[in-house]
DNA sequence: TATACACCCTCAGGTGAGGTGAGAGTCAAG
DNA sequence: CTTGACTCTCACCTCACCTGAGGGTGTATA
């Protein structure tokens, strides 16, 4: 019989971890003083305190400790569980080891323009829409706005029109590679709350969830170039792969101040 | 004006997410409603929660994040925190690539011996003590419990006529090599709790704080080396080196009953 | 026998970064 | 005026413990 102090001196385990592991049921003292509560322990549950003690450092949750020492748990449960422990430490380790880049990366510009860099790239999710859209060729980059604009009136006016109503700011999709700049591949959406029917150049369709690496760029459409170069930059410093379109998407936009202006900008990329 | 779905939406960040972050003030609508207290975000706010998400990717906390924030932040001290942050992922990166080193050991110990392995190694630290020893050289391996026996007896006699106390159980000290089984270098200490003087072939002194790698070994002595050579094996297996003695506590010792024993082996070991 | 001191108990509350659910108020459209 | 979508606050949950308050227990010493 072992009081609580001396069996925490014993195992190096502390008593308030052994009250904790009483309480979940993982490690319950031999006996308790009824009276006073006093816990007691013996030497005999040194190899249970053990093996709980390992299996955490495996990285178990105490509930799934409890698990694996029940009695009557198959050896083939307890592989599983390892196997899948396995994986997911295997998840963590590459998580922790892009984070790692990232942060050298970051290291890096700061060494490099002695500020914190202007923009901060996010990884996210472009959820899945229903968008109506309008796909065209622009011969050149700089007739992009002459295109792009009487596409999105074209394309508000038919939504208006047909009773549907856009559910947030629209957006161009280039399809042409990042480095084309004659006769791009370029399509105005607006993402619509309803199905509707298509007519003429306008399509209607379900745009599935993708995987972006984003920007924000705030103030003159000209520091563009600006943000696409991070992005560009950051997307190839992480690790990480270009697997779809461009987007534009036109938050804000003000025809009177074109400085007042915010847009963010994504590229649909995955872990390369 | 965005209302906090859509600016959720827009974002990608959940509502509770960004009511949390309101309370951390660590993004603040830019109005909140007096009368129903709605809160509204800006376009203006997105670069800002931008740069929270990418440094929450780098495994910064909310405090650090809000302090990365401040204005009148020096590029020196983003810097800092940056190294620092740097060295942290590296050490969780080691942790868990040691973590998986060790379920992938227990994974191949289940294959071969289709069950659950009988010992479970702990990496712990023996904490500094003040002890009472008495060092001998025993000539052979089967002539340790003959010398043993009468250092134990004379140290505990001695201790007692000098009224101080024992604080936990006896244990001893091999200095030599584990391969070797001649001419053994032992020590038969136990751990006291005040200073005394020293006598003969008693010394007193202060065993340093070690990191061991510990099993306990119930039941018969004679099945020791089978816990010896797990603890061995998981020593190499796991990516650690021995650098010092090898101690045998003697938790419960049972002179009328052998197989009623219950003991701990350790060895003093260092990642490699 | 009084007291000092080391132990032990339970219970409440905290950690971080949110998630969940209840109950109630707000807003725009039909 | 109702419906449905949206928003608010408040309280409680997660996990593996840690800290502290307030009080009881056990043993050695003055």
């Amino acid at each position: 019989m072992i009081k609580i102090g001396d069996f925490a001196r014993l195992t190096q385990v502390s008593i308030v971890t052994l009250r904790y592991y009483d309480e979940m049921d993982l490690l319950k003292p031999v006996r308790v003083d009824s009276f006073t509560g006093y816990r007691f322990y013996s030497v005999e549950q040194l190899p249970r305190l053990n093996r709980i003690l390992a299996l955490k450092d495996l990285g178990f949750s105490l509930d799934q400790i409890k698990l694996m020492l029940a009695d009557g748990l198959a050896v083939e449960q307890l592989r599983a569980m390892l196997t899948l422990q396995k994986s997911e430490v295997e998840k963590r380790l590459s998580e922790e080891s892009e984070r790692l880049q990232r942060i050298e990366s970051r290291l890096r510009q700061i060494e490099m323009e002695n500020k914190m860099p202007n923009y901060d790239v996010v990884i996210k999710n472009a959820p899945a829409m229903l968008v109506a859209s309008c796909r065209m060729t622009i011969p050149t980059n700089d007739q992009v706005p002459q295109y792009l604009g009487p596409a999105f009136d074209e394309l508000y006016d038919y939504i208006r029109k047909h009773n549907a109503k856009d559910t947030s700011p629209c957006f161009a999709l280039w399809h042409s590679p990042s480095d084309v700049y004659e006769n791009e591949d370029v399509e105005a959406i607006v993402p619509i709350d309803r199905q509707i029917k298509e007519a003429g150049r306008i399509k209607i369709y379900e745009l599935p969830i993708t995987q972006v690496a984003s920007v924000v760029h705030q103030g003159n459409f000209e520091d563009f170039t600006q943000g696409h170069a991070a992005l560009l930059e950051w997307i190839d410093a992480n690790g990480y792969k270009i697997v779809g379109p461009y987007r534009e998407i036109y938050i804000k936009f003000n025809h009177q101040n074109l400085a007042d202006t915010t847009t963010e900008i994504q590229f649909a990329v995955e872990k390369a």
